[in-house]
DNA sequence: GATGAATGAGACTTCATTCAT
DNA sequence: TATGAATGAAGTCTCATTCAT
């Protein structure tokens, strides 16, 4: 192998890890912003800081992204999970009851959304939603109304079918959506919710609550109707 | 009547109103702080806004506070709920069910803290909580602790008394907690969890909530177990 | 001369003082301004250094204007001088020679606008114009059209009265308004265009330029008439 | 002819046209530098846009110029009309009266330097010249002195033969220069000196000027001496 | 006590300049 | 030689905090 070999295989090597770099540093700011805006809010986290943490210095970030609101942007954008238009189509191939498509769906939202570091989203427009209007919009419309749609589909199948008891899903979905909101909180907020050690026992978590949720929701036979309580 | 004693009168009557407003100044603050720390969060909240929310001017604020930050402290303290420790207490001679408890619980809860501005805390200590883990240790030890500690009771008696079927309680408690939380958070969080409209039918959520839970948590006959999803 | 006397005194004295300042400072920094902006550009001033020659720090700048480009503006429109429209209203009044009266127009322009700091305006329309369309406008409507239709008004009067020969108004009128315009910029450009000793000998200049203008216009007899020039 | 025939020639070719373009690259550079300092002034022009207008990217730029200051300078030492020293040597040999010598220089003046975009220089000069000291004094001794050496032999020419009334050429002079000068200003300055169109009429102008100065500077029979102005 | 003018540290953002390719 | 990604000094602007009144 000749020396001209050499060079220019390092020549290449080179050239090519600057493009990768290049290709890579809007993920790693959008990486590395995700997770500063989720520990400590917008406002508080500081441009530079989320570029040291992507290793870059403060003027790269605004080489890729014209204003630190257009990165929060494009965080959210970024991490947005269009996964619930997607489960709203496998919903209807899906053979098997209600509460199988239900249990099916939390789990897998966990693994798919809830472990990743995209469910820091929640939390996120939980904190900002209101200094950001523009953004909260899109966010509603991209994953709230998808994903109480999806619920609220399985839930109709549900009664139905008669499976599930009568149901005002006004308010029903709750049921569903309250745990897995919880535990997307818990995992981001030091605590301030519920065990910290919850995101870690995930799957029983979950396991805790679909089981609570599907006899609550299903059909009882009379005996079985519990004390209604009465504040 | 001289004109001194109208003088005297006056004086009075205004020394007597300072006095008053004086008392009021530190609440009024803490409200305005309340409302807007919520909304925008603590950093994005700017102090001269707080003060002339709260009709002073801005060095006023720094009279009754030494800085921004021993304001937010303050707002939280102040209106940290120590409600759990008393319904612990009530707990012990509550005659009733585990099951009227529970729904006593909630429905309490939503009228003496939900339904007030207090309820902004819980977003707000899951937004800056991260940023304050001084103010959080202190938010578990009042709040959190006591919250799941009354929780953990309840149903603890219910599976004692056989109303309830056994329960892993690590897990069952955030049933309860889960929807409490999701509640407060809708309130306050510009529909980015839920319909905003959720909060003005509290009672309904409640009621919904509870039915199901206690339905789920309500010893079964063995005819009634709902088929288990499959992940 | 009781202490209290005193003592209201200095709490009179000190509170004007204060309030002198606050009416001031406005003032005090589009002075500041002007000077900087006028000798160094727009762009190249710094905003601290205006608040610096004014004597506050750089945040109480942006206490009395929102922005540098605020500022510029504002200096530009407290500079500008409305004269040439009172100068048009005197026009219809005025007794005496066209002659005279464009005499009169040139030298009370300097001593009112020529040779005070306000002339620094021109030079910074000149160099600023083009990054400030809008600010522009302001300034050919406020300065540059009266002060033209003034000249122009004179001149046609001369032109009626048999005093100036017949004149192409649409350029002769810039053999009035060349050598203000170069007195002016001569005085702001560090002798880029002329000698910098002109603006202490303005009057001279001025003397020289008004006498050579109007044996240049005034009707001459026949004899007089110079040999043309052709390049 | 060989396939290696055909490559040298291609390549004899590519790099003859990168010679020609290497050579050109400043040119180009410095054509776009001069507009866009014209225009916008030192400190508001950005080098990239500097280079996006030359066609070549921002570190090229820095391959020709050590700096943005450099390239200023290069800009003006560039654009530098030598012009003045060269009428002044034609000047000697010119035959015809003072008044045709002033006619032609400014006519050919306009011409050779006014009509050009090298005429922008006279504005850079006058806005910069402060921030710029040294770049300053060159073109004190490069344009300002030879163009007013030239136009006092002139005068004083015409003043020795008869031609002009005696005149104080440490004034009269700017009867000439403040015309030019006027001129080029007005072409680069967005209409903040005179009529926007007057550059596209510079035949007409000039006349106009060069008529009333003839007048103006002419000697003149006694009856002819126009009203003198009271100020 | 109350005010609000003033301050200056600190954050966002720009852009001249460098340098690996 | 040419490029353009990367840098970081420097500038604009904000806002918590102080302090004279």
């Amino acid at each position: 192998m000749s020396i001209s070999k050499f060079i220019h295989d390092k020549t290449a090597t080179l050239s090519a890890k600057r493009e990768r770099r290049k290709e890579a540093r809007p993920g790693e700011l959008l990486d590395a912003a995700l997770d500063l805006f989720v520990e400590k809010g917008f406002t508080a986290t500081r441009a530079e800081e989320v570029a040291a943490r992507a290793g870059v210095s403060k003027g790269t970030l605004f080489l890729y992204f014209q204003s630190k609101e257009e990165l929060f942007k494009a965080v959210v954008r970024e991490n947005i999970s269009g996964r619930f238009k997607e489960w709203n189509e496998e919903f209807e191939t899906f053979e098997g009851t209600a509460a199988e498509m239900l249990s099916y769906c939390m789990n897998t939202w966990w693994e798919r959304v809830g472990a990743t570091r995209a469910s820091g989203i929640t939390k996120l427009m939980m904190s900002e939603a209101g200094n950001f209007p523009e953004i909260n919009a899109f966010y509603q419309q991209e994953v709230i109304q998808p994903g109480q749609t999806l619920i609220r589909r399985i839930m109709q199948r549900g009664i139905d079918r008669g499976e599930f008891r009568p149901l005002d899903l006004d308010y029903a979905i709750y049921s569903v959506i309250a745990p897995m909101v919880f535990l997307v909180l818990s995992k981001h907020s030091a605590g301030t919710c519920g065990d910290p050690t919850l995101p870690g026992n995930a799957a029983k978590y979950l396991a805790a609550q679909v089981e609570t949720i599907l006899y609550g929701l299903s059909v009882q036979p009379a005996a079985g109707k519990p004390a209604k309580g009465k504040a």
